[in-house]
DNA sequence: CCGTGTGAATTAATTCACAGCG
DNA sequence: CGCTGTGAATTAATTCACACGG
């Protein structure tokens, strides 16, 4: 089985519809209107979901011009309706079967996230290597040994893996996620994985997040004086 | 003190030098850079290297000629010095204080976490609302009233702070680290934060994440067959 | 009128392809 | 030679601005 290839083309085979930057921000819009419904709001503008998804409104309609003509010109959204035609379109009117592997620190924060229930996921097993956990039940469901991976998968039907274990294990983890038939995996470990085409892989990565603000706090830190780059120098150590 | 506007500029003022997209690269190459380094290379090749961090040679090259000309035609990159290199143009040769806010599961995680310490930050403090958490200490670090946050970032010098309690707080969490100097803010809660201009906010959204799979993964499943849109129809539950 | 939906214009990101240096 | 660094070409994402329909 060739699995060489870096995975390239997150978004695989039949994706030729929707921009990957608008199927983003899709959830962003479904948990805003979710917001507003529960705040009894009927009718929206663009204008007002962009607020309160954190968007500009003229990116809103275009985004949404891609699901079709949900809305009432001159009016504005029916709040229940684009909600449910969104989350059609995301495919949560059903409820996905999860499997978590790697019950750390992170593995428990995951089992016990009530987000996954409400929002059309369903962990349907939790999985560790280690076998002293195997006696833990987390959120309710007992962590089973790494390798019911596969009967589990079957027996449940499950797509989606998420892995948070360490990084060392996590590619060990991931290609037994795929033998195991799993075609998309979100990995929460700091390692970039190798999955043959096909396979989506999302990646959550808390110190790269950091480091990313870091960058910008540090630009922010030279203040308005002095912010291009070192006008020469800083070749500290330039190797031979 | 006008807080209204949502935010929008993630890149705030001195921005004008490497695009975006490079800075949330940039990390992505450090780390594996580390990897290479700990495995013992000296030196490599941008084929080489953008294999590691799981990105294509052309892009590799692109990003890094933002930083500067720290190559050998003919050669490669030395991986130390190119490590250092990008260590410094993101701000990780200085270690950054950080706060974490909000001590339930995640937090929990979070505090925890190695590849913090590993990677430029330090966590000098664990705040939480309740009264019941005080009593923990965790990864060390005793649990505090939310009330001590600017003392602690006067203290500290803290000028990035994580946010991992309920949706329903994060915007009150948010409104007083700005207000106690904070100005880099990573947000776990799942809701859209508000904050000032010159503030950075980025966030990780794990049900979104799920639903951005469980699109692509619902793509899969409709299979060759009929990928277009359904053709008519569907106007289940159209509003009057 | 008012606000959606959308072509057109703009800006950003990625990929190509090769000149030029070690 | 081989591989970097980079202009030029391409593709994707965002914003503008306004025609159009309720």
């Amino acid at each position: 089985m060739e699995s060489t290839e870096v995975t390239e083309r997150t978004p695989s085979e039949a994706s030729r519809d929707i921009p990957e930057a608008t199927v983003a921000r899709l959830p962003v819009y479904l948990r805003a209107l979710t917001g507003l419904s529960e705040a009894g709001t009927a009718t929206c503008s663009s204008e007002h979901l962009a607020t309160a998804a954190g968007v500009n409104s003229a990116m809103l309609r275009k985004d949404l011009s891609h699901l079709g003509s949900y809305g009432t010109r001159g009016v504005g959204y029916d709040v229940e309706y684009l909600r449910y035609q969104i989350a059609r379109e995301i495919g949560v009117t059903q409820d996905w079967p999860v499997v978590i592997v790697g019950i750390g620190n992170l593995g428990h924060a995951l089992a016990n996230f009530s987000g996954f229930r409400s929002r059309g996921f369903r962990v349907v097993a939790l999985l560790d290597a280690d076998p002293r956990r195997h006696q833990e039940v987390v959120a309710g469901v007992d962590v089973r040994p790494f390798s019911d991976l596969e009967a589990i998968v079957h027996e449940h039907g499950v797509a989606i893996g998420v892995i948070s274990t360490p990084a060392p294990a996590a590619q060990d983890v991931a290609d037994h996620m795929v033998a195991a038939g799993i075609r998309s995996i979100l990995n929460f470990a700091p390692t970039v994985l190798a999955v043959p085409p096909g396979v989506d892989v999302r990646k959550v990565d808390l110190s790269i997040e950091l480091q990313i603000l870091a960058y910008h706090e540090q630009r922010k830190a030279l203040g308005a004086a002095a912010v291009e780059r070192p006008v020469d120098g800083a070749l500290e150590g330039r190797p031979a």
